[in-house]
DNA sequence: ATTTTTTTTGTAAGCGGTTACATTTTTTGT
DNA sequence: ACAAAAAATGTAACCGCTTACAAAAAAAAT
């Protein structure tokens, strides 16, 4: 069944058909009628290979992210799938990995799917020192990037990020104001982000005339799969003799981490330590007493991403960087003697 | 840059380039090498769209699910699009929610985007009574149609589970021999294998010749986002005066929301009250203490859901009903005086 | 009533591949 | 060296839709 079948039956042209499909309002309305009931009556759908070799376009996005099953990606990837869903658009999801090889791979196949935009959804993919990302600028040249995230300079990307550096900043500065002055950082990426966390902190003691310690600065190799070695990673770090009275970490899980070894060691929290994490996610409910977590508004850059994409597609000028701002949420980890607001 | 272009600079015939770039064996290894570096210096990419229209394929699959933002469908997800990347297949993704109207939508848009096969990620889509099933069956009249942890019957419907009948069985019948009187089922929703694990729960009582108190039997309406709820919802039913040294519960974030309650309460786990949750997602290991839980081996049935679905894309004859079984994780909500394993 | 303008409809040429079939080239057999 | 068989290549129709342009029909203007 396909457009000249039902062409025949209507008794009119493909052409007229084609109209009737598409919308267009110079169609005779009883026509119209004729043409539509007899779609109805034969269950007819147009061939979407056959639009898209015609019009060059799928009306299809491809989402780009390295692990859907990342806790953060998986609502980032939610939250554009269903935003793109409700502008008629259709998604390709594929998960790259970390490694850079299959992360080109991904997106070369993408670009044969011609789909109509690619969209970044963490910033893993970009290389700090740019060395790397030729393959993104050339993709670039041909579709608008959207870019979750992360940060590159070109005038067919665009970035949308949340100010982590300074989220993390007000964190660090809750922290530092409840006279904590051995704050432990934990993180485990060197992602875009992950880096704009890490100054975040460091912004923190210079704002307050504080020298910042590298040795609080720790990274662990890992992800959420592994939280049970983040405490041990935690208990270790204290047992070698380090003393801190805070911790603040780039991704929830290793706040969790630390508050395990602090229940396990009968630390009282927040007390005697205080700890953060970042996210805010269903893990910061999950434990007792509840996780002060940073929200960075994933839904918000989200719809956001989707709202500009949608535009730079219709041909509008979109801002090329749109930035939000962070929010601290405190729950139980965190001395609620302040303003927590 | 097309097909047309490369056969003109290599100067062969487009039939020719076709079959080098399909990998045919029935080309001069010179010309084949000639056209390839042809390919390579020109960047070109075959148009998917041109290619769909003639092989009526474009190597597609649609994955529908409910929320991909759910810890156990983002896994799910992330486990099958892996495995038909490894395969050659690229994935759209469409998320559902739970409603049954948009539910039947996204199939008939993956439908009209002509996908190769279907895969429905959890069973909210099943009605218990097959009364509004029809679309399903339609779809499966054209295509494969794959079903995790759900069941329907159609010669082209294959269905990948995990026996939670048996899993919960199992589970309740532990608490059950550990003396567990009074064991709280805690659950929030309908789907298939909700359905299942339910039955799971009273076929223990059964099969130890007790008789299942329906009124320990409790739905929760909410999801993980409510896990706050769930602890309150628990609490009450205490006050109540309803008597439990038991729990179980049909997902983690439930079995979470009890453990709340009782660390709250000052309750001894296990010695008090031993609790079992299912799914064995990261939750289990963020509570101190940590949470057992059922493992229903959802990596395994995803990629034994993929092998199936591409069996049967090239026309093998492949198992219509699949079923793995699920095992107990014992952490330090459950009592390990007996043995684990 | 006739001409002009506007609206509606039709014709046919793409879009960029695949592939059945025809043709040419190469290899093999005698 | 020549015929027969096998391998390599080319030709052109086809997939199902869109759309520029042409043509016909309807409406408006004279």
């Amino acid at each position: 069944m396909n457009i000249y079948d039902i062409s025949k039956l209507a008794g009119v042209s493909t052409a007229t058909v084609s109209r009737v499909i598409n919308g267009f309002d110079n169609v005779k309305p009883a026509t119209r009628e004729k043409v539509l009931s007899i779609i109805a009556s034969q269950g007819y759908t147009p061939n979407a290979f056959a639009r898209g070799l015609g019009l060059n376009s799928m009306k299809t996005i491809g989402i780009m992210c390295a692990d859907s099953s990342d806790m953060y990606l998986a609502k980032a990837v939610y939250y554009i799938e269903g935003a793109l869903r409700e502008n008629g658009y259709h998604c390709i999801l594929t998960c790259t990995g970390y490694e850079r090889k299959s992360q080109r791979e991904s997106m070369e196949m993408l670009m044969s799917q011609h789909v109509d935009c690619i969209i970044l959804a963490g910033s893993i993919f970009i290389d700090k020192d740019n060395s790397n990302n030729k393959y993104i600028y050339k993709a670039a040249d041909s579709v608008p990037i959207m870019l979750l995230n992360a940060n590159l300079d070109h005038k067919n990307i665009y970035c949308i990020s949340c100010d982590d550096s300074a989220a993390m900043e007000k964190a660090t500065e809750f922290l530092i104001d409840n006279k904590r002055n051995n704050i432990l950082y934990l993180y485990n990426s060197n992602s875009y982000s992950a880096t704009r966390k890490l100054s975040g902190y460091r912004h923190a003691f210079e704002k307050k005339g504080l020298k910042c310690n590298e040795d609080y600065i720790r990274y662990f190799n890992g992800t959420s799969k592994d939280l049970e070695k983040v405490c041990g990673f935690v208990t270790e770090l204290a047992d070698k003799g380090l003393k801190f009275n805070g911790v603040v970490a780039s991704e929830d899980f290793l706040a969790v981490g630390a508050l395990k070894y602090a229940v396990r060691k009968g630390i009282k929290v927040p007390k005697d330590l205080e700890i953060i994490g970042y996210n805010n996610s269903v893990l910061t409910v999950c434990t007792e007493p509840e996780l002060s977590s940073v929200d960075n508004q994933l839904e918000t850059l989200c719809t956001n991403l989707v709202r500009i994409c949608i535009g730079a597609l219709s041909g509008e000028s979109m801002p090329q960087k749109t930035v939000f701002n962070g929010e601290l949420i405190h729950r139980s980890t965190s001395a609620s003697s302040r303003k927590t607001k």
